[in-house]
DNA sequence: CGCATATGTTTAAGAAAATTAAATATATAA
DNA sequence: TTATATATTTAATTTTCTTAAACATATGCG
């Protein structure tokens, strides 16, 4: 797994995101969740995936609960009021992120004199 | 000086299209640039900004030309035709991550029961 | 039965990148 | 002379990501 060098700095905002929409998702959900919205462009490596998880629950966002599904152990993460809350900023922050990015990739306007009265 | 954390990982991209529409420019010119082209939302921090640029020039993706403009040097980079290249795909790459990134970020359609045919 | 594949979590070592902060240097305006 | 703006460099620390492996189970295929 391979994930694009863009979505360092988002993942966190990403998991917010995922999670304030699904109540409850376990790891692998969220990474095959993340591939599937993304027509496979993002693959979450879980070396980093996992460590954000963890670093969210030690920030007191997350909170973890084990479950045995199909004798395997999954632990489903969901958002404490601290974690709705932050969600909803960063979303809104990222979003405006990505529009002044499209700004800033956008061709620079050709300034024609005219608008100089010449 | 302090960047927004969503910069992570674009910094570079970033760079190589200014340099790719200006032809010419130096650090803090750039730094300016983008908080200009952002509305003050981005602010580069120096720590990141100056590594990068000589890293690019390691690899052989910018040349620098020093210049004294009023008794301060100044250093001037421009793309190698290799930067040239590289900017193109990397601008067309991250514009499709932001593309990417906006989807996840709306909101979840709700799937309504008649798509199953209920 | 054995093997591959898919599902799932954990974690360690190393590399890459960013933050913070300070040092160096000059011009100009108050 | 003091503050502000301009301009680059770089070191220490921290954060974050990559890579890789280890551990564990279920299922489908031949």
């Amino acid at each position: 797994m391979s994930s694009s060098e863009f979505i360092k700095g988002t993942l966190k905002t990403i998991i917010l995101k995922l999670l304030a929409e699904n109540k409850q998702m376990y790891g692998y959900e969220i990474s095959q969740k993340v591939e599937e919205l993304s027509a496979s462009e993002i693959k979450l490596t879980y070396g980093a995936l996992y460590p954000v998880l963890y670093k969210l629950e030690n920030e007191g966002l997350l909170v973890a609960e084990t479950e045995v599904v199909d004798g395997r152990a999954r632990k489903y993460y969901s958002l404490t009021p601290q974690g709705v809350e932050l969600a909803k900023v960063k979303v809104s922050e990222l979003q405006k992120f990505t529009e002044t990015l499209k700004n800033i990739l956008l061709p620079a306007p050709n300034i024609s004199l005219e608008i100089w009265g010449a």
